[in-house]
DNA sequence: AACATTTCTTAATCTAGGTTAAGTACTTAA
DNA sequence: TTAAGTACTTAACCTAGATTAAGAAATGTT
């Protein structure tokens, strides 16, 4: 069954209509790692749905430094927010970490989908809550901990992700240089 | 009139009836300053829309230093959202830092207020982005910049508020301590 | 296979910000 | 009004993590 339908299947309950009116909405596409859907300063017009692969979102500050924002596996959304909500510029990247499948939507559609269905107001509404909740304990994370745990709170997080991932790009969502990263990894081996 | 019903009306319009309905789930209360709405290990019962005064939410670390996550003025609302949606102990304080006049909002009566009133699951939905957003730019802005620049940007989203909020907690949640704040600020005057 | 590019590691040096400590203002409460 | 707590400052010293630089390992490209 479609992961789309499963996931929204867990908070809300749609009829067979309502599903096939929400894959309506939907425009399934396929991106081979590296490919970058959105660049700093472009306006962010779709949401993608992950459905297979790895996508990261990051921004890059102004020495050119990355700073990974997230990370979305299946089953997890991704974009930039704030330019996809207000429709203005954004700063964030989003580039394909491993070769991927998405359900996008265009802002106008996702606004069609509200006032078509509008239990999915409610869907989207927990979802946001939920990643509002995880943003708020990172948030509070890089203040109370030190790097060291902060790689630990990531493991556990992702787990089997983890192994996936380049650790320049774990280093840059904990928050340290990739060289930092390096020491404190030689340092936790010999343990 | 109402600064809870003028706020949900730039998102949704209703009815009389409805915005009577609504009132009639939320409790308007007056804290003291200092009054402890809120402590860590405890379920966040309540939600707080703040009608008048200031109060703010932290948590504290193992070591016992305090971590300001947000400050809630007039038309903002607090709560420890990961404990209010879960209903599971949560990790927050929730202070009054300026006698406060609030809307308080009881977890039963939120999801009754949803059911009753549907539209306010798209006004919470978009209060919610709106969280998101800010909490993602902190995070990206406590990666991305120094000390100096983020007391900047702390300045310039709370101005006139600035001056009403102790150093200590200013230093709190800008992620530095009060000393290097202190340190910092002298340093600042000198230009 | 050979070259170029990127990732990862190691090590020396440096610095933003933390820690400790002591002193000076303010508040608050009896 | 006075004592006790709390907020802010200053200064000496300390450290987690950054920077710089150079080599090693992996990856991609022709």
């Amino acid at each position: 069954m479609n992961l789309l339908l499963e996931n929204i299947a867990k908070h809300v309950s749609l009829t067979s209509q309502e599903q096939e009116r929400v894959l309506s909405f939907t425009e399934p596409l396929q991106f081979k790692a590296k490919t970058i859907l959105l660049k700093s300063g472009e306006v962010c017009t779709h949401s993608y749905f992950v459905t297979k692969g790895i996508i990261r979102s990051y921004n890059m500050d102004e020495n050119g430094v990355e700073h990974v924002v997230s990370f979305a596996c299946p089953g997890w959304w991704i974009a930039d927010m704030y330019s996809f909500l207000s429709q203005r510029p954004g700063q964030l990247y989003i580039e394909v970490n491993e070769d991927a499948e998405v359900l996008a939507i265009s802002k106008e559609n996702q606004e069609k989908m509200y006032s078509e269905v509008p239990k999915l107001e409610r869907f989207f509404r927990i979802i946001i809550e939920n990643s509002l909740v995880a943003s708020q304990q990172r948030l509070i994370d890089n203040m109370s901990f030190t790097a060291e745990a902060r790689y630990d709170k990531f493991l556990k997080k992702f787990n089997d992700l983890a192994h996936c991932i380049p650790q320049k790009q774990i280093a840059s969502y904990i928050g340290v240089t990739p060289e930092f990263f390096s020491k404190m990894k030689a340092r936790l081996l010999k343990k």
